[in-house]
DNA sequence: TTAGGGTTAG
């Protein structure tokens, strides 16, 4: 690719559509042009070298502020005569790069070599290559690693690391395994920082077993595993629910030596809020105060979403108190945990408060808030607000992405209108969003539940057509729609083909089968089915339970239904709101029934 | 290595 009279090493963004970078470099080369004050020979001489030590110093300790700080140490060390080596070049890159501006740092390198003649190093190219794989451009990413070769620059197993990262970011995580064991066979030695990095991504995939094995293996090794490779899969079990697990791993390390730090406590502080476990998460919270480690506005954050998401929006407030008496935050990430519950609970007039405080108060809302209002708004039946979120988030220069859509097509399906999400749901990608799997279920169950079945069975038909990998959700939305247009005998046949596709059955999936069976009358064999999946290793829960028994009440199948209901009694379910109201219609109508009546007000 | 928005059953 040429650029100017030189060969650039740094392949063009601007085909996908990233033309920040030119932004950047417009306002750079104006700055750069500028004449620099003339001084004296030596006096510059003793003023560079003053500059270059505080450079150094600024961006080792973390100190440069801002990106336009940055900028202006860039264009600082640009105007020097002669310019510094590539070194210090890069690493106020690097310093750009931690505050996530990947575009700018590729702008960057790109300017040092072809403006100022600085030729990148490995390292430099290191981190374009990291750059390119954050922003996704993994191809990029393997073809600046390509040019290395060319330029004479080895690579070094970061480079190596960096396009595992890479893969890994990009979900490819089998890829990225295959990659590492290549590239231990040609005799680069891995490290801890590889194996962490395969881990993460193990992680992120779900497979927090797999990321635990490789914990392992950086045990037999002989290396130390690092807080970091601890904290990844911490965070991996947290987020499978498994927080004995991660409890036992935060055990571990701390027994061989690798004290947790914040980012470990806030991950098992996350992991026992979202189960409740207030009481553990509060005393982590003193626990890590005692130390000394003051939670940062990240954990805040997460004890005020966990607070709302409870309903206990007092406890939620009082954290925000300790924001202020602290100084930090509230945050966008905060006001939003408010704006979402106030959605959620259809209380409309609450979280647009909020949404105006935030703005008050100068925090902008982002895309996140705008679709959490929109979805509110959708949820209360009041499309023309909902548009005219949608409206206000554009004059604010914020495009709708992915969940902004998946919201709308959702939306318009929950107002009645689901030809109409289907039109969004095929235009989308010309607005530059494309539809995920969630995507598709949206708009799956919205054409189901609007006796379209038809046309959901040709949308599946489509989407296995294609090359989406179709989820056990994508077919427990399938086959309740079936159920639901009274198509049993498909439905079932779907069923049992669901294990051969490799999905595993879950929850849902059992007790819309057991719903769709009970509507047929077929309870005998729902029954099999609930026996079944005790038996799979699928547990029933609340819900399934209060479906079978509806459709026992519903045949006045009573003594089965006292037997079940007794079942949901001692394993601690409740019976549902429809539920008790078949309960109670059937004692209005046959009240000399005192089997039920003697269940009902037994003492327990 | 950690945070917020959109999916399936009652």
């Amino acid at each position: 690719m040429v650029l100017g009279s030189k060969v650039s090493r740094i392949p063009c963004l601007s085909h996908f559509g990233v033309v920040h970078q030119t932004n950047t470099m417009a306002t750079l080369s104006d700055s750069l042009s500028v004449h620099s004050p003339s001084i004296a020979e030596p006096e510059r001489h003793r003023n560079g070298t003053h500059f270059l030590i505080s450079l150094r110093n600024l961006c080792r300790s973390g100190k440069v502020k801002n990106l336009d700080e940055a900028l202006d140490l860039f264009q600082g060390l640009a105007r020097m005569k002669p310019l510094p080596s590539v070194k210090d070049f890069t690493l106020l890159v690097g310093v750009v790069v931690r505050m996530k501006h990947y575009t700018t740092a590729i702008s960057l390198v790109k300017h040092m070599d072809s403006s100022l003649g600085i030729e990148p190093d490995t390292i430099t190219l290191n981190i374009v290559i990291n750059c390119l794989c954050r922003l996704k451009f993994i191809a990029f990413g393997f073809s600046v690693f390509g040019n290395m070769f060319k330029l004479g620059l080895e690579p070094t197993h970061m480079t190596l690391t960096t396009l595992i990262n890479g893969l890994c970011v990009q979900g490819n995580v089998a890829q990225a395994l295959e990659l590492a064991y290549h590239v231990e066979n040609m005799g680069y030695p891995l490290d801890v920082y590889t194996y962490g990095v395969l881990i993460n991504g193990l992680c992120k995939m779900g497979d927090t077993s797999a990321a635990l094995g490789w914990l392992r293996k950086i045990e037999q090794r002989n290396w130390k595993p690092n807080v970091v490779v601890y904290s990844t899969i911490v965070d991996g079990f947290c987020k499978d629910g498994l927080v004995c697990e991660a409890f036992n791993l935060w055990l571990e390390m701390r027994a061989k030596g690798v004290l947790p730090n914040l980012v470990t406590y806030t991950c098992l502080i996350q992991g026992l809020c979202n189960f409740g476990r207030w009481k553990e998460a509060g005393s982590l919270v003193n626990e890590m105060m005692k130390i000394g480690m003051m939670p940062d506005l990240q954990t805040l954050n997460i004890l005020v979403d966990a607070f709302c998401k409870e309903g206990k929006i007092m406890q939620a407030k009082s954290v925000i108190g300790f924001m202020t008496l602290t100084g930090k935050g509230p945050d966008v990430f905060t006001y939003n945990s408010f704006i979402h519950i106030y959605c959620l609970q259809n209380k409309m007039n609450e979280a647009m408060k909020v949404f105006h405080l935030m703005i008050s108060r100068g925090c902008l809302p982002d895309i996140v808030v705008f679709t959490s209002l929109i979805y509110g708004w959708f949820k209360d039946k009041n499309i023309n607000k909902a548009m005219h979120l949608l409206d206000e988030m554009g004059k604010m220069g914020l495009l709708p992405d992915v969940v902004t859509w998946t919201t709308l097509i959702g939306g318009l399906c929950q107002a009645g209108r689901p030809l109409a999400a289907k039109e969004l749901f095929f235009n989308m990608h010309k607005y530059g969003q494309f539809p995920n799997l969630q995507t598709c279920a949206v708009i799956l169950d919205g054409l189901c539940k609007g006796h379209l079945l038809s046309e959901a069975l040709s949308l599946v038909e489509m989407m296995e057509k294609s090359n989406l990998d179709l989820n056990i959700v994508i077919y427990s939305i399938l086959l309740d729609g079936m159920c639901g247009a009274g198509k049993l005998n498909a439905a079932w046949e779907l069923f049992s083909s669901l294990p051969a596709k490799g999905l595993q059955i879950n929850v849902y999936t059992y007790t819309i089968m057991i719903k769709g069976l009970c509507k047929q009358g077929l309870l005998d064999k729902a029954e099999d089915l609930l026996m079944n999946m005790e038996e799979n290793g699928c547990l029933p829960n609340n819900c399934t339970y209060n479906v079978f028994v509806q459709g026992l009440l519903t045949k006045k199948e009573i003594a089965r239904s006292i037997k079940y209901l007794t079942i949901m009694m001692d394993k601690g379910f409740s019976v549902d709101a429809a539920t008790t109201e078949m309960i109670i219609n059937y004692l209005s109508t046959n009240a000399g029934d005192t089997k039920i009546r003697e269940f009902l007000f037994q003492k327990r």
